[in-house]
DNA sequence: TTATTGTATTAACACGTGTTAGTAACGCGT
DNA sequence: ACGCGTTACTAACACGTGTTAATACAATAA
């Protein structure tokens, strides 16, 4: 089961003939400023080389106090991790960060938002030297400990007025702009699906930014128009049933949510109608999927593969010890239009 | 960035007045076979609570030669980590089993297949006790050297002819159960669109399955009517471009993933035909979006969830030294039948 | 009083690595 | 012969924990 015998520092020193020090000073480079000759380096290396020697992981996190391992924790909502379209396309920002500084990654998942044990016990333990956190909902509880010790964090989307850094897009402007888009194809009775409840800060900003783009264009905010979302498509399907019942309809709906747009896509087919030529819907976040539904859903493009890469380098940054000019870091959206909106038709596959 | 100092087992020691050997007795649940007063015990754990004292992890991995952390490797084909729909689920599963055993995992990615350095080192470094491979493709070379060192390891779909443990699902009986339900329905010119390439063994088997279910009800395979899906939508789309060229096109088509099968269906509806009206479709992996696809697709159940807890658990097993007694694991699927192959339709939503 | 048992102690080693201080051998120039 | 720089050594400590052996002190039993 125990593999072979573990292969120490020790043995690469007597295969090459030298002290256990020597091969520590030359495998960590630290043989520029102390006197080796190059013949020593390379019988050193090579002793290694032919050893296969790989230093022990917990020695090394032991006397350098640093683990090299990057946490990430995600933070579910009711045990649909399993649904999470963006853990994916996260994991790979902040793999790649991390293997371009030799650091491994660490997976956890928070069950309930309550309970800090998990991660403090990551931090405690010395476990990892950072976390990167992902998720819709952060509890103030959690922040607070987290602020008390100091340890390098890093959020992804941002928390009002917190001291943490964070990464994030400017959902306002982003649910501005698709709304928008909306408007600028003729439309005037525009609903609202959120993509969550109102208590977490993105549904709330992506809310306001459709309730400012009314209001720039003179359209007044109508209250029926309006229906929560909770993540999954289901919440959609149903809030869009709701929409259906109002009178006069809408006729164009920002969901601010590709996953639950396609609930309420849906429930139009369900009900009959065609989208885009009876409804236009517009969705958020640009889920890889979207490009393949059926229509094609238009909808604002949330960069998460580079947001989860600026928030690695951020929190790499904070391990070294720096300290990062803005705390906040803001990226760009952009609308990506397909069909789900009708107006100018784009083009098709490959 | 440092936090406070940490908090060693000797502050616990001596706040509780006791010593260090006491202290670690108590806290690893020795203290049945020597002999330490209820009394005493009560002390030091009041005073490990109160310290919030969380042993250092890297010097008990050190001394216990174990790292208590679980290797999850994934291996990508082509950057396309970010449209991995397993993931989630698979992460969901592992993570269960890990928490239930006091264990972390560790993620890592691997870019090249051919490129063991990455958890070779990881294994050589001690940094995790275990290692689930998840992904569709594994080279020989890594399995050589996994076999060499005799290193717990557990592979989710398994290899043919391998000496590893593994957990996977019967894809020739999927595949042929997939068929027949088309077949059943009544059609006769059935087109097959692989998930990958031949040389991946899960490919190949699901093309088994579909050419069995054929024979069976003497249906004459032909290779016109076969297509080689590349994973993504976007193969999905140009295989089925290709089928509808062939004369008389088919009827049905059995799609053995259904990411592919949404590039397949898009391709469809591009060209003005309906689903399930002029063609029947089926998939295969039950991705949890699928079933919000329009149509709703039909599709075989893959329990991914199950099969990485299953997985997880020899795992543990292993690392436990002890020898779980099938070294496959096999674990059933069933149809979900939604939409996409029309017949009897099913139930709308909630 | 003397032996026994229950309780807790100190001292020590091990795990594998990084790092520092003191030292010894060597070749070279004076 | 002496000093000096180069090169590499040994010895030692530190990191924090688990574990074992030898020991000390009490209370109890013979």
């Amino acid at each position: 089961m125990d593999a072979k015998k573990q292969i120490t520092s020790q043995d690469v020193a007597t295969r090459a003939g030298v002290s256990r020090t020597t091969v520590s000073m030359v495998l960590n480079n630290k043989h520029e400023s102390n006197q080796i000759s190059p013949r020593t380096v390379q019988k050193v290396l090579r002793a290694a080389e032919e050893l296969g020697y790989v230093p022990n992981a917990a020695a090394q996190a032991l006397v350098n106090k640093r683990a090299s391992v990057l946490g990430l924790i995600l933070s579910r909502r009711n045990h649909q991790i399993s649904s999470d379209v963006f853990m994916t396309q996260v994991v790979d920002g902040l793999m790649q960060v991390a293997h371009q500084n030799q650091m491994r990654v660490l997976l956890d998942v928070l069950d309930d938002p309550k309970d800090h044990n998990s991660y403090q016990r990551l931090i405690h333990a010395r476990q990892v030297d950072g976390i990167l956190f992902s998720g819709p909902s952060l509890e103030d509880d959690a922040l607070k400990f987290l602020a008390e010790v100091s340890f390098p964090t890093v959020l992804m989307g941002a928390l009002p007025s917190s001291p943490f850094y964070s990464v994030d897009v400017d959902n306002v402007q982003a649910a501005k702009m698709a709304t928008e888009h909306l408007i600028q194809l003729g439309h005037q009775r525009i609903g609202c699906i959120t993509n969550a409840k109102p208590n977490f800060t993105a549904s709330a900003d992506r809310l306001r930014g459709y309730q400012i783009a009314l209001k720039m264009h003179d359209i007044p905010f109508d209250d029926c128009l309006l229906r929560y979302g909770d993540f999954d498509p289901q919440s959609g399907y149903r809030a869009m049933q709701g929409l259906l019942s109002v009178n006069p309809r809408p006729t164009a709906v920002f969901v601010a949510s590709d996953v639950v747009a396609y609930g309420a896509v849906s429930a139009l087919q369900d009900a009959g109608l065609s989208v885009p030529n009876d409804m236009a819907i517009i969705g958020f976040d640009d889920v890889p999927l979207s490009e393949f539904m059926q229509p094609r859903l238009s909808t604002v493009h949330l960069p998460i593969i580079e947001l989860a890469t600026a928030a690695g380098n951020v929190l790499i940054q904070l391990i070294n010890g720096q300290q990062p000019t803005p705390k906040q870091t803001i990226l760009e959206t952009h609308l990506v239009i397909r069909e789900s909106c009708g107006g100018d038709q784009p083009k098709k596959h490959p």
